[in-house]
DNA sequence: GCCCTGAGTGTAAGCGCATACATCTGAGAA
DNA sequence: TTCTCAGATGTATGCGCTTACACTCAGGGC
């Protein structure tokens, strides 16, 4: 790493200009091949590789697209405790571990599912991907610094405030992930939370003969919550129940959260015939007391939550649910921002994915 | 986005000189505080995002790490196949999800908690991060690529040929993740594999009283299959038993291959009292047929698997395993990388995070 | 034999920023 | 009052690359 080389270093080295070694990587038909062979040997020699800084500064376009996630619960964990084994350290810890040992990692859908897609989906229009999340005193500094460095970028909604989001979409194109619609004014993907739900709702009602809920909400500011809620009402509200006579339970997203609201039901006078959760580790969490009570699911109650994680198709009974499609989330931000940059005069892309409601176990069982 | 703003449109707006500009972003102590304001209320009035290019370029650092993974089974799902809804698709799809319907996705933890565990050190240090996966006709196009546009960079061993390995590592520093050490010139980080696959079967034999296995391998071409079978040989050896005396099924390490390990297995004369698998997803393909033909685990048969992934502890019985640190991989990595880009001349780092293998009840049940 | 043409290559001008160095200003020292 | 010096700001250069444009040098048509 002596200084690492440079167009001049190989363009001296093969005896050309700078302007025909960028040639050679960039057009190499441009290029007679003896010329062409000659300058990539010196490439190899030298162990040239070009800086993306130069050459995004010349050409005013990076070739990376970004996608910013507020800080997620699985990345809480980790703290500034050193990690890193002391020099004495044994290679092996032998544990026995019970079964309630240690905090059930949330594995966060979301982060790994959206940043596959958004990654395969960069690389297929060969674009690299930057990824970041904001945390510390700061959260959103880490917007700024990504709009920086890439053509156009992705972000988490709710995660960023309006100001931060106005100034960096006057750089560059800024697409929405989930949430609301903020304004009319940004290009926004998202998923049919409040059609899934309402679906699935009406399948409960229609296709199993309930009419006895409870309901299990996120927290008050989730918009996922809201819209999900709000599809449950207008089930409820297209078969003439009545919405208000429903309990709903409102809390954070947490498979305890789910365990403690079951215990509440349990303690109550009478069980409703259906227990819908508005996602799916607060509905395991529900299996997990009704489970431990010998309630029969789904035969004297029924559970579904949403969002379709692999931890609910393992749930015994498994979960009916419904899946959104985390991964093409991902692609299509990634697609909204090219067709942006491709055509930045074109009007604002609201994108709606569809969902999947997978009836399983949960509900659909012996009756 | 009409032509994004630069330090010379701001410095003209406040007034000053770019130099003033660029000093209020980097140092604004070294100027004085009227001055700053009125700079930077250009800066929100303009929208500006300085370009993470120029700064690179002009200070000859990014401010980047990447982080190179080889193509991923996860990700080969993924195809061309068009996901965005037509014009008048429906919103929500309602299906009856069968146990069998579906492939089970192998949610790839490698990928998900080294990225993990990577962005967050990299943020603590102040880096953003850029993640590129290898595909495609030219998969290692991609680690060049990388290369030029970060300060270092951590590539998933066994996924890049020495050559490039070697171009690029004459630019920027590398650090190689898992996989077995690449001469002695790189840094490296890994971890135990030998010693935990050893420790577990010692536990076995010592703890369990088994001498009678099987053991379940990964493809001939994973390092880290070989690793885990060396320690396995090794303990049977420390005890006396001949390890030619076991039965060694090899094939991918994909829960179907369990699956039909599983079967063999059972088609055979005899059961071993224990199947050891080289990964947690073969291991509960075991337990999938095991279950399924009525065998007792931990009963009849022990199995045992490696990583340490939810699904293993979420398994009936649960899963009793190694589990590796991936999270602290990914972290490490980025470490190496910064310690070497802070003392260039430093040896070669090479470092093994410990495991912990954690005893469940698929061998610690009943006996 | 001359001019035109096009392939191949070189020249030079930025791209937007950081920063060494030059310059300017005003307060305090003499 | 004049000089000094430090703080504040401006000037100018270069980071490594892309690319418009200029140039060279055949070969073909006249």
């Amino acid at each position: 790493m002596a200084k690492a080389s440079t167009v001049y270093d190989v363009a001296a080295h093969s005896g050309v200009s700078i302007a025909t070694v960028s040639r050679v990587l960039r057009r190499p038909d441009d290029v007679r091949a003896s010329t062409r062979e000659r300058v990539l040997a010196s490439v190899r020699e030298l162990g040239y590789v070009p800086s993306a800084a130069a050459r995004g500064l010349a050409a005013s376009r990076t070739g990376v697209l970004g996608l910013y996630f507020p800080s997620l619960d699985a990345m809480e964990e980790l703290d500034d405790a050193e990690f890193l084994p002391g020099p004495g350290a044994a290679l092996v810890d032998l544990v026995v571990d019970m079964p309630d040992s240690g905090a059930v990692r949330p594995p966060n859908l979301y982060f790994d599912e959206v940043l596959r897609g958004s990654e395969f989906e960069a690389w297929r229009q060969g674009f690299a991907l930057m990824v970041g999340v904001g945390r510390g005193s700061n959260p959103t500094d880490m917007v700024n610094d990504i709009a920086g460095r890439v053509d156009g970028m992705a972000i988490l909604a709710q995660s960023v405030s309006d100001e931060v989001l106005e100034h960096v979409s006057r750089r560059i194109p800024v697409v929405l992930i989930a949430g609301p619609r903020r304004g009319d004014d940004f290009d926004h993907v998202s998923v049919s939370n409040t059609e899934g739900m309402k679906a699935l709702t009406t399948h409960l009602i229609d296709g199993c003969g309930v009419t006895d809920f409870a309901y299990v909400a996120g927290p008050p500011d989730s918009p996922d919550d809201a819209e999900r809620h709000a599809g449950f009402v207008a089930a409820l509200r297209a078969r003439g129940l009545d919405p208000r006579a429903v309990p709903v339970h409102r809390g954070e997203f947490s498979r305890l959260r789910g365990r403690a609201v079951a215990d509440t039901l349990l303690a109550g006078r009478r069980m409703p015939r259906a227990v819908v959760c508005a996602n799916d580790q607060m509905a395991l969490g529900v299996l997990d007391v009704l489970g431990a009570h010998g309630v029969d699911v789904p035969g004297d109650v029924i559970v579904t939550g949403f969002d379709g994680i692999e931890a609910g198709r393992q749930a015994a009974p498994r979960l009916t649910t419904v899946r959104q499609p985390m991964v093409d989330l991902g692609r299509a931000a990634m697609r909204a921002i090219l067709s942006r940059l491709e055509n930045p005069e074109q009007p604002p892309i609201s994108l709606r994915l569809p969902v999947k409601v997978l009836l399983r176990e949960s509900s659909e069982g012996r009756r």
